[in-house]
DNA sequence: CAGCTGACAGATATTGAAATCTGTCAGCTG
DNA sequence: CAGCTGACAGATTTCAATATCTGTCAGCTG
């Protein structure tokens, strides 16, 4: 690749890296491809990651946080708790499972990823799970629900539904009825959830 | 190992079956050390099983039959739907977990079997979500729950719980608070069931 | 002189030849 | 003669030599 006039900074490294990662996999993706494709030498790649290991954990949490972030405005709105619930749910589901299906090889490559990087999925599922709990509060707070322990029931409705939304069951999300199968869910634990 | 005077049967070589992976893990698994545990040439175990693969089945098939015959009992029994429905989850996540604890290597050994025999896995599943059908149809006949399609939402209580029994989560049945999480999303979902 | 390079040591991955395994079957054995 | 054996061909796995990669750092460059 043409080395670049532009002043190497981390986003540019981590947008490479995904890119050396779309093309080679998690497996045969290295430090010395990212900086090819820079046109640069690998030890500036170091300059800006301390390791390989800790690059990985940055293009990870930077793909995360995205879907937080496209989250986050339904989780904020000002409007009826059941239906932000409901739609929050459909939301986190349908961006994991379009993002499987358009692109199954980086799906599966940000999948061995988030294997290695058990923390930075956690901070991941803390974010979510707090956006749920604000949602269930309001919804404490109108009314609309009951229950004792907003934090512990928001959490169970993720958990819940983690089969419509954690990668690793992707390999289901084909099937045939699973609109329904989800939907099904969804109103069994808002009538739960009711006061 | 010595030669035996005994026939020998499928259910002996599944069970040298059983014994050699849980020695050799599933990679190094092979059909001629099954042989040799039994004291017999490998081509013996080729005339009760035609493929390695269908021997790795049969073995799947066989531990996956003892944990749907373990709750079978609570899916017949003749009282409270409420009650067996908590019985009968409770009983599911705790036998895995109770598996996954005692002997985490073999456990593991079947995740890779489970994974490599999805249509064994498939029928154990269409198996399991009977029986808790057979609950919620009960419920329904007594009045204590509400629902107007039981097998669709037992399929939905099924998929709620399987972050505590499907094995691909099994790294998280060791976290503290698992109970407290257990116990909330059953009670959520109990709340939505009933009538 | 801030930022980059490229040679280097140790760690990790690839490769291809040798060893082992799978599945078959003609013939042995009780 | 029903059931088992063991030699065999082709497929797969192992292993050790070879190549590549990671992470460092002294020195170059703009």
């Amino acid at each position: 690749m043409a080395p670049s006039t532009e002043t190497l900074t981390a986003e540019r490294i981590l947008e490479a890296t995904e890119e050396v990662l779309r093309r080679h996999g998690p497996a045969k993706a290295t430090v010395v491809d990212v900086a090819r494709a820079l046109g640069v030498s690998h030890g500036s790649v170091y300059r800006h990651f301390r390791t390989k290991t800790a690059l990985r954990e940055a293009v990870t949490q930077r793909w995360l946080d995205r879907t937080c972030q496209a989250l986050a405005g339904t989780a904020a709105e000002d409007r009826d708790p059941e239906a932000r619930l409901r739609d929050w749910i459909r939301g986190l589901a349908e961006a994991k499972r379009r993002k499987a299906a358009d692109d199954p090889e980086l799906f599966a490559t940000y999948g061995v990823l988030a294997g290695e990087n058990r923390e930075v999925v956690a901070a991941h599922l803390v974010d979510l799970i707090a956006q749920l709990t604000s949602i269930v509060e309001a919804g404490v707070a109108t009314g609309a629900f009951t229950t004792p322990d907003p934090e512990a029931t928001a959490r169970a409705v993720f958990e819940a539904t983690s089969s419509f939304h954690d990668p690793r069951h992707a390999t289901e999300w084909q099937r045939p009825g699973i609109d329904e199968e989800f939907t099904t869910l969804v109103d069994l634990l808002v009538r739960g959830l009711r006061a």
